[in-house]
DNA sequence: AACCGTGCCAACCGCGCAACG
DNA sequence: ACGTTGCGCGGTTGGCACGGT
């Protein structure tokens, strides 16, 4: 049983990634785009496997890939996601434009964590409020500082902004039957009178209206709409075919609503049903 | 100066699911 | 209906850089 290995990987080349590879993968996705990560590698010239090639491409290479310093707002904001959403990376990194699910994801392991597990339920927001200050000097920062300027990257976290611009997630690919328990499980919670989930409907849904379609993101224009001291930008030209999503930006706006009532006790289980 | 311990993070791995034939 | 393929996700690993001694 089991699948067989994504590539033989036979005579592929595994570890760190050199320019002249990067440079292949980035040049040949401008020409082709992303996408048929399996016949990519051959086609690009690079003895990699597809799965690399992508990992890569999502990763690092990716033009929209914001590097440096988590902020002390996405820090925040990491946390609360990660208190509703758990271990859902790639939901978590759709809210934050230009982090990537393997960057959070490191980041909460190697930061957040730990942070949290030394600090008591009780003291939640002096734990938030440390989560800035914090991180003044560690080595990571300071590792982090130094690939910053042999990059010319700029952190912008000098001072905390008051709010957090949180931008609809790129396209992710969620499974149907997740999507379906997901609404019967909100629709039960919350009592929505959000419409159904068609049986049949195969659309990608991301969580919470959080659209689908291309993976450029380029096509979503926005307006923001505030909630709880932050900016959620909310595209408008959603297109037709994915209309439905309408329903699950009504789903999280309840989740907003929970969110701005500050009360962890609905919220848990919130979370507890979706999750289940 | 050399060694050692620690922690970050890029990359790998295995699994599950949807799409396709 | 079933098997195969392709993709995306979350968990884990290992190399490397840094700080401390």
């Amino acid at each position: 049983m089991g699948r067989a290995p994504c590539c033989s990987k036979v005579g592929l080349y595994r570890g760190p990634w050199t320019t002249k590879e990067d440079t292949l993968l980035i040049n040949y996705i401008q020409a082709h785009g992303e996408g048929r990560w399996r016949s990519l590698p051959k086609k690009a010239g690079l003895l990699r496997c597809g799965k690399s090639c992508r990992l890569r491409w999502m990763n690092y290479l990716r033009p929209d890939i914001k590097r440096g310093n988590i902020t002390p707002d996405e820090d925040d904001l990491i946390i609360r996601l990660h208190s509703l959403l758990g271990n859902r990376w790639s939901l978590i990194a759709g809210r934050l434009p230009g982090r990537t699910d393997n960057e959070i994801k490191n980041y909460w392991n190697s930061h957040l964590s730990k942070r949290l597990k030394n600090n008591t339920a009780g003291n939640k927001s002096k734990c938030m409020g440390e989560s800035a200050g914090k991180r003044g000097d560690t080595k990571a920062n300071n590792k982090r500082k130094q690939k910053e300027d042999s990059e010319g990257i700029s952190s912008r976290n000098g001072e905390a902004t008051t709010k957090t611009k949180i931008y609809l997630p790129r396209a992710t690919r969620v499974c149907t039957s997740s999507v379906a328990k997901y609404i019967n499980n909100i629709q039960s919670m919350i009592g929505s009178s959000s419409s159904n989930a068609e049986e049949g409907d195969h659309t990608n849904w991301g969580m919470s209206g959080l659209k689908v379609a291309n993976n450029d993101g380029q096509a979503w224009a926005s307006n923001n709409e505030e909630f709880d001291g932050l900016v959620c930008d909310h595209d408008l030209s959603c297109p037709i075919s994915l209309q439905k999503d309408i329903m699950l930006d009504d789903i999280f706006e309840e989740y907003q609503q929970l969110l701005k009532a500050d009360d962890h006790g609905p919220l848990d289980s919130f979370v507890e049903s979706l999750l289940a």
